[in-house]
DNA sequence: CTTGACCTTGCACCATGGATCAAGGTTTAA
DNA sequence: TTAAACCTTGATCCATGGTGCAAGGTCAAG
């Protein structure tokens, strides 16, 4: 199947196939007398697991990590296993700079609710957000 | 007081200093005779106030945006309120996001303590991350 | 006189995950 | 035969917030 067979089989733009194979994450497929290349159904199952992966949370170079082992021959599952408890460590942090920032962006608008406008002088330009100032 | 004294003042690179001038976030200075920027010392309060910006989770075209409004001579104060409500919307949504992300990961490492890596056949790549594949 | 520290401009680069364009070659159907 | 639809490579661009480099001008001290 030519790419664009497979880009509509998979529901990507066949740009995207070529990138990923830049990337690492399709392997080489060969090519016609014309050039072209020609795949077989297998692409439809690494753009599926692709799709699956970032899904998951994963990037594109940690997908492209757990392909190459596959490619290798490894069985990739504590690799796999490793990412998805790194991940979610990742997810938990951000999540905690997020509950401080909205605790941060809860005080500045209670004290919006409660400043006078004309106490905004010029040299402090805001004083919602710089207030010490 | 030249670009160097003032980026040291406020603990921030010259070269970001002169991106913010790029930006718009802090207005061009006089030039002394050698074309060197000679600043007073709002420019201090300016920087001091860019930072408060990010550190309530704006960004710079937000920031820039509110001092538009100062350079103009309105006071900021309603539009800075609605910069924050909309932040604060924005943050809940990424939670939101975040949290569905942590559950989907939470499923698939408990998914993968129960999976025998046996049975992870090539074609699937790997049974965790797709499992109905 | 020269060295070093400072300043100027403009441009390229970092990661992320692609999107889009340009310029050309190929295939297929009317 | 010709136009549409497909394919190829390579490059450039998007937002974010800067950072770094090159090539040159300026200024003070030794």
């Amino acid at each position: 199947m030519r790419i664009g067979e497979a880009a509509e089989a998979a529901a990507v733009a066949a740009q995207t196939i070529r990138f990923y194979e830049r990337r690492g994450l399709l392997p080489q497929p060969p090519r016609g007398p014309n050039g072209y290349r020609d795949y077989d159904a297998s692409v439809l199952n690494r753009l599926a697991f692709i799709r699956s992966g970032q899904a998951a949370g994963l990037t594109l170079v940690e997908v492209a990590s757990i392909l190459e082992l596959r490619r290798d021959g490894a069985v990739p599952c504590s690799h796999v296993h490793s990412l998805l408890v790194t991940k979610r460590e990742d997810i938990r942090a951000r999540q905690r700079e997020l509950a401080a920032l909205e605790a941060e962006i809860e005080g500045l608008i209670s004290r919006s609710d409660r400043l006078d406008p004309a106490d905004c002088t010029d040299t402090k330009i805001c004083h919602i957000i710089a207030p010490g100032t």
